[in-house]
DNA sequence: AGCACGCCGACT
DNA sequence: GTCGGCGTGCTC
C-alpha cells in the first residue's frame, strides 16, 4: 500500500493536504479522484505521505489519470506564495476544468491552407526581430498605437512556435471580441486553434481540457481569457497577453490574482516567449517593466500607410445629450453612406430618479446603488443586484412629483432613431449593451451590421474593445467624465485608456476623412486631447509624476482589507477592532482608519474596508497571513480601492 | 450532507 | 455530577 498528500478540490476552504492510500504506486502530479466528506472530488498527488498520515483509517483513492504539466503545478506554486492562496484555492485554480471521463477526440484540424499570408511592415518586422533576439522566459512589453498591427506579430511568432513544435497560448480580455482574433489566427492558418471563453459550457470546457491532456505532443492555439492560463499545456512555447491593461485580466473575487503574474511564472518554467501587448499599458506595469529592465518594445506607425489621423473636435457638453458637432458628425456618416459610433457608458433610459421637493432619489433596497429607468419595460432596475421594480409616479416620501433625467443608451436610441428616419429613410440604428446581448453574441450582431451603409451604432464600453469597422466615419464620445465618477486613483488612467481605444476605432485607413467628436465639461482638459490623439508617452509621464507626489502606486504598495458582517455596525465594529489588532503587530506600516465600501450595502451584508500601505509587498503579504479567511479577505493588488464586492 | 465536538441548562 | 439539546465546524 502506497500513502500520499493529495491537494483536494473540494467546495470548501481549507488549507492543507489531505493524505490518502493507494494500492498502485502514483506519480507527483496526477490527477485522481477520491470521496471527501459528502461527494467525490478530483485532487492532485502532491508528494508521498509522512508516516503521521497513516495512523489513522484512509480513505483510497478511487480512480486515477494523467499527470498535469509539472510547468503549469509549478508556476501556480508561486503564485500561491506570491498572493498568498490556500491549498483549497490552488486545487480550484488547476482542476476546475478537469474531468477524468469522457471523450477527449475532437482535436481541431488546422491543416487548412492559408487563405491570407499578410507580409509584416517594416515597423513590424523590426519589433519582431528585436523580440525573437531576447532570451525566452522572461516578459516583452509590446506598446503600440491602435491599429499598427499588434496582432500580426502576435502571428508570425505564434507560427514560428508552431513550426517548432510548441504550443502557444494567445490571451484577450474577457469582454468581447475574442472570435475575431480566433479568425484571424485561422485565416492566417497559423495550426490547431482551441477557442476557450466563459461562454463555453462546463462539459466543453473539460472535453477541451481531457484533448490537452491526451495529446501534450500535439502543438497547437489557445486563444481566451485569464482562465485558460489554467489549461495543462505541456511545451508551451509562447504566451501573449493581448490588451494587458485590461481589468479582466484580474480576478478581483478570490482566489484573487492576475494573470500578468501567472503569465511570467509560467513562462519561465516553459522558457517561452511571453509578450504583453497593448497600446496603453496601466501605469504600473510600465513602470515595473521599467524598472525590472525588461525589453519594451514600441510600434508608432499606423499598418496600413494610407491611414490618416481622424479630426479630433472637444465640445463642451449642452443641455441636450448631443450637441450639434455631435449632430452634424451623425448626419455626415448617414449621408456619405457610412457609419456613426456613439459612445454613452450608461445603460437604461433615464439614470436619475428624484423628487424635486425633498431630494428623496431613487436606490436600490439592498445595495443603495441608484436605480435606472428602463423605459421600454417600464421597471426601474438596480445595475448591481440586478433587481427590479416600478417606476413611481410620485415620490414615496412627499407625494410631489418624481424627475427622471441624465438620458442613457436606451432613451439615445429612441431620439436617433427619430432623427435618423428625418435624414435617411435607410438609416439603421443598433444599440449594443449588456441590456441586449451577452458577450458571445456581440461578434455576431457586429458582422451583420458590418458593410451597412447608413448605419448608427450605440454603445457602453462592450464596443469600445477591438472593433474594427470599415465603413466606421465618425465616433461620438456622449460623456467624456461618465468614467470619472469613483474617486479611484486610477479614473485619470481608465479614462485615458478609454478615449484612446474609442478614437482608435477610426483612422484604420478605410476611409480617409473620419472624426473623433468629444463631448466633454471640460473643453480645455489637456488629457482628452492627448488621449484622442494618442499621445501615451506624455499621458505616461505626467500620470507617473503625479503618483509619485501623491505616493500611489507603484511608489507605494497597497492592500485592501474588507469585512463582511450583517449590518452596518457590526462591520465598523469588526474593521476597528481588527485594524487596532494589526496597528499592533505591523505598527511601521500606514494605517488608515476604516471606512465604509462603495456601495457599502450588497445582497450579502454591509461592508466596510481598511486601507494598509506598504514600502514593500512582501509587508503585505505578511499581514495577510495574520488575517482569518472567515474574518476579512484581503486584496494585495487591488485595481480599485472604494469598491466593495 | 452528516457527524463530532463543545457549551450550557436541567435533572437524577 | 451527568445527560443531552443543538449550534458550529470539518470532512484524510
Amino acid at each position: 500500500m502506497f500513502y500520499y498528500d493529495l491537494l483536494v478540490n473540494s467546495p470548501h476552504f481549507s488549507d492543507g493536504f489531505f493524505s490518502y492510500r493507494s494500492k498502485n504506486q502514483l506519480k507527483p502530479n496526477q490527477v485522481v479522484r477520491v470521496q471527501f466528506g459528502p461527494k467525490t472530488c478530483l485532487a492532485l498527488v502532491s508528494n508521498p505521505a509522512p508516516p503521521a498520515g497513516r495512523q489513522r483509517r484512509l480513505k483510497p483513492v478511487e480512480e486515477v489519470g494523467g499527470r498535469l504539466p509539472v510547468e503549469l503545478v509549478t508556476a501556480i506554486g508561486r503564485l500561491a506564495q506570491r498572493d498568498n492562496l490556500a491549498t483549497s484555492e490552488l486545487a480550484q485554480l488547476l482542476l476546475g476544468n478537469a474531468s477524468l471521463s469522457g471523450k477527449a477526440d475532437d482535436w481541431p484540424a488546422g491543416d487548412k491552407p492559408a487563405a491570407i499570408d499578410r507580409t509584416l511592415t517594416k515597423d513590424q518586422r523590426r519589433v519582431y526581430e528585436q523580440i525573437k533576439s531576447n532570451p525566452a522566459g522572461q516578459p516583452q512589453l509590446l506598446r503600440g498605437i491602435t491599429g499598427s498591427g499588434k496582432t500580426q506579430i502576435y502571428i508570425q511568432l505564434a507560427k514560428d512556435c508552431l513550426a517548432s513544435g510548441r504550443s502557444c497560448l494567445i490571451l484577450v480580455p474577457e469582454i468581447g471580441l475574442s472570435r475575431q482574433v480566433v479568425f484571424e489566427f485561422e485565416q492566417q492558418a497559423t495550426g490547431p486553434v482551441w477557442h476557450f471563453h466563459s461562454q463555453l459550457t462546463k462539459p466543453r470546457r473539460q472535453r477541451i481540457w481531457r484533448n490537452l491532456m491526451a495529446n501534450p505532443q500535439k502543438p497547437c492555439v489557445v486563444i481566451g481569457p485569464r482562465s485558460s492560463l489554467f489549461l495543462p499545456l505541456a511545451n508551451l512555447g509562447l504566451i501573449v497577453l493581448d490588451e494587458f491593461h485590461d481589468d479582466s485580466f484580474k480576478q478581483t473575487n478570490s482566489p484573487r490574482y492576475h494573470g500578468l503574474h501567472l503569465a511570467g511564472f509560467l513562462a519561465k518554467e516553459h522558457r517561452a516567449v511571453m509578450l504583453a501587448g497593448s497600446a496603453t499599458p496601466n501605469v504600473e506595469d510600465y513602470y515595473r517593466f521599467e524598472q525590472a529592465n525588461y525589453p519594451i518594445h514600441h510600434l508608432t506607425q499606423k499598418a496600413l500607410p494610407q491611414a490618416l489621423s481622424p479630426t479630433i473636435k472637444i465640445v463642451a457638453k449642452s443641455q441636450k445629450p448631443l450637441t450639434p458637432e455631435a449632430l452634424n458628425a451623425i448626419e455626415d456618416s448617414l449621408k456619405s453612406e457610412a457609419q456613426a459610433l456613439v459612445f454613452h457608458n450608461r445603460r437604461g433610459s433615464r439614470r436619475l430618479i428624484k423628487c424635486w421637493e425633498c431630494n428623496w432619489l431613487a436606490a436600490c433596497p439592498s445595495c443603495n446603488s441608484n436605480l435606472v429607468l428602463h423605459e421600454d419595460k417600464f421597471v426601474l432596475r438596480c445595475h448591481r443586484c440586478n433587481t427590479s421594480s416600478r417606476p413611481p409616479s410620485a415620490c414615496p416620501n412627499c407625494q410631489q412629483p418624481v424627475i427622471y433625467s441624465h438620458s442613457g443608451t436606451k432613451e439615445l436610441q429612441a431620439q436617433l432613431e427619430k432623427l435618423a428616419a428625418f435624414w435617411s429613410s435607410k438609416a439603421e440604428v443598433a444599440r449594443f449593451d449588456s441590456d441586449n446581448l451577452r458577450q458571445q453574441t456581440l461578434a455576431r450582431q457586429i458582422e451583420k451590421i458590418r458593410d451597412n451603409p447608413r448605419q448608427i451604432i450605440i454603445g457602453t464600453r462592450i464596443v469600445g474593445k477591438g472593433l474594427d469597422l470599415p465603413k466606421l466615419k465618425n465616433v461620438i464620445v456622449i460623456d467624456a467624465e461618465s468614467d470619472l465618477v469613483t474617486a479611484d486613483y486610477r479614473v485619470a488612467e481608465k479614462s485615458f485608456q478609454n478615449i484612446s481605444h474609442l478614437a482608435g476605432r477610426v483612422g484604420r485607413g478605410h476611409l480617409e476623412q473620419t472624426s473623433v467628436i468629444i463631448q466633454t465639461s471640460q473643453p480645455a482638459n489637456p488629457t482628452l486631447a492627448a488621449a484622442a490623439n494618442e499621445q501615451w508617452p506624455d499621458f505616461y509621464r505626467q500620470e507617473l509624476e503625479r503618483r509619485r507626489r501623491a505616493q500611489l502606486p507603484p511608489f507605494v504598495n497597497v492592500a485592501v482589507i474588507s469585512l463582511r458582517r450583517n449590518n452596518d455596525q457590526a462591520a465598523k465594529a469588526a474593521a476597528t477592532r481588527l485594524r487596532q489588532k494589526l496597528l499592533g503587530l505591523f505598527p511601521d506600516l500606514r494605517w488608515h482608519q476604516p471606512l465604509p465600501a462603495y456601495p457599502g450595502k450588497t445582497k450579502n451584508g454591509h461592508q466596510w474596508l481598511i486601507h494598509v500601505f506598504a514600502p514593500r509587498r512582501s509587508d503585505l503579504v505578511a499581514v495577510s497571513k495574520q488575517i482569518k479567511r472567515s474574518t476579512a479577505s484581503v486584496d494585495l493588488d487591488p485595481i480599485e480601492l472604494f469598491r466593495g464586492e
